[in-house]
DNA sequence: GTCTATATGATGATAGAC
DNA sequence: GTCTATCATCATATAGAC
């Protein structure tokens, strides 16, 4: 009646230790044999869940931005413009504070990619973007919020937003709740009508 | 009476080349033979003038931060606090659109430097945050700004600021003084007493 | 200061045994 | 699916001639 023991699962251990070690020192210094080493399998193996290093890279990014963009999707877009805009930016908060080094690689890292992943990537982020922009000229044209330029407005909002990654840790002084209000208190009033 | 033709001056173009290159590939991805093709010297002749690579690195970020610190504190202090936040917004906004690829390897390549030099970086950083924090809570202290953490504030006003160099273009829709504008006014709200 | 040549070791990726 | 062994290439850094 008991589960067997589930398999050791190498490919999905092999992208965890990934995650991490490009994260802490870099996509081009981090050897494929460091990578095994942590799995703890030797190099060769690898290669029995990845064609290559490039692929590996692009599999964990590709995988950070079509979770992303599907959480974003389950988030109800039916209030008015301000509600909506305080739903993202809580939104966005919470789900890159969880997971900071996909969010440290997925900026950090894009140069390694060649042209043609790092087109599909780029179409994701600006799908993203567009998501927060839509909200911000929803809020223009009914008055509830103004500002000078929604393009740069919603650059200026991810930006900022995105910023927590680097500085804030679960031990610090803040909560994430507390950062939570002080950001969408920041955010409000950038836009404020 | 016509000047001597300058020395080629092989330390200041593998400086430069290095900047490129780090910038565009990152710094492990780059070796000291790209760098030697691009000033046009041979791989050996760039060691009569660094002793390797990783001071390479520290230098340009070293030379960036430096430059960074001179350049804000000659700016005027005499401001009531409002003021001083609009200068020290422009400053930030020109200084940093006018080396975006130094801006790009002092956030990038930090985790390439090893532990003493790192921290020396940190405390420059730190001195560079902490002046426009002064400012925040100087105008909290008058009342002329008001806001929930200026820690916070600080942060989150850097990363907007700072992410201009991420889609800024001279070729670009907007010109550097109209952005300029647009992001004073942002900050102006986000602090508004 | 720059060159050529080299020491020494690590790299990504593959082949074939088990 | 993992192992050992290996290929071919590239890396940083140095030595010594000019």
């Amino acid at each position: 009646m008991t589960e067997p023991a589930p398999p050791p699962d190498t490919a999905q251990r092999m992208r965890h230790a990934a995650l991490h070690l490009f994260a802490r020192h870099g996509y081009a210094a981090v050897s494929m044999r460091q990578i095994a080493a942590e799995v703890g399998v030797q190099v060769g193996a690898l290669y029995n869940h990845i064609p290559d290093k490039q692929a590996l890279l692009f599999q964990l990014l590709s995988e950070h931005m079509t979770e992303l963009l599907q959480a974003v999707a389950a988030e109800d877009l039916s209030h008015a413009p301000l509600a909506a805009l305080e739903g993202f930016t809580r939104f966005h908060i919470r789900h890159h504070a969880a997971r900071p080094e996909a969010v440290f690689i997925s900026y950090m890292e894009l140069r390694n990619l060649d042209a043609a992943n790092f087109a599909l990537l780029e179409e994701q982020r600006q799908a993203y973007e567009t998501r927060l922009r839509m909200i911000l000229e929803a809020g223009q044209a009914d008055g509830s919020m103004r500002m000078a330029d929604a393009r740069v407005a919603t650059r200026a909002i991810i930006a900022m937003l995105t910023g927590i990654t680097t500085w804030f840790r679960d031990s610090g002084g803040l909560s994430l709740g507390e950062v939570e209000e002080i950001y969408w208190e920041m955010v409000r009033r950038l836009v404020a009508g």
